[in-house]
DNA sequence: GGACAGGTGACAACGATTCCCAACATGACC
DNA sequence: GGTCATGTTGGGAATCGTTGTCACCTGTCC
């Protein structure tokens, strides 16, 4: 798998690429692909199930939208603001999340793993709960 | 459906049910649901896989197995001997796991949900990478 | 204008999980 | 022991999110 920097040589920026890419910048919050697909809808935007799926996928590559995977299996996206590495903090009931660095757990997760001999090591660490405007 | 504790009133201790019990026992590392499964098949103990869903459900409510969803999406569970919070360093291979704690990181989720107004708080935490004994 | 490369989208296929429902096992009661 | 009520089981259908396929479309370059 390359690389694939922001429209790399050979990509064409469609109507289809433009609409999936402004519908995440609206949008607060990570939704999933039906979801981002609906909005699409919504908006006048027609643009296939599929062809958003590639997008994401393609948009998820590139490290310029974040992919959760939600209790139920789905994923769901959002673009970042922050292109540097970070955690969420992500409202159970809207949806709403924040961005939030954590470098004690960053330095934990190394430490451990080095302690039990892992490595080329990642991890995933959320925060679910719920949002000061939520009941 | 009624809320089940370990084995409360009304619930029968069926031998697809110590079976499944009997195999995650078994077994090191998360295991998927069709996993067990088939498991479970060439120890001889033909048990359906509904039935199998549906005991690993139970036991994941009642806490008694930990439960994963892997990138592909797909749920994998594991008996853990350790009954207190704790995350898991798993390795990317072999699927061998181990059971590791992580004081600052409860802290730090605490301390990043309070800043943020965020109550009932739960996170994720799960490490990968590949074990020493894996190429 | 024509050829070409890549993008698109309707639909089928897929894998994991859940739903449904008839058959079954078990314990309680007579 | 026989009957009944109730909870459990499991096979297959259904569902859901996602991916693959393939004919068609669109922009670009000559």
């Amino acid at each position: 798998m390359t690389e694939a920097a922001a429209t790399p040589p050979g990509v064409r920026s469609t109507r289809q690429r433009t609409a999936v890419a402004a519908v995440l910048e609206q949008v607060d919050g990570f939704r999933s692909a039906q979801d981002l697909h609906d909005l699409l809808r919504q908006d006048g935007a027609s643009v296939g199930l599929t062809t958003v799926y590639r997008h994401l996928q393609a948009l998820a590559d590139a490290g310029t939208i974040d992919v959760l995977r939600t209790g139920g299996g789905e994923a769901v996206y959002r673009r970042c603001p922050t292109a540097t590495h970070h955690h969420h903090l992500v409202c159970r009931t809207c949806g709403r999340s924040v961005e939030v660095e954590g470098p004690e757990v960053e330095a934990w997760a190394s430490s451990v793993a080095a302690e039990h001999g892992f490595r080329d090591v990642s991890h995933t660490v959320e925060v679910f709960g719920t949002c000061a405007s939520c009941p």
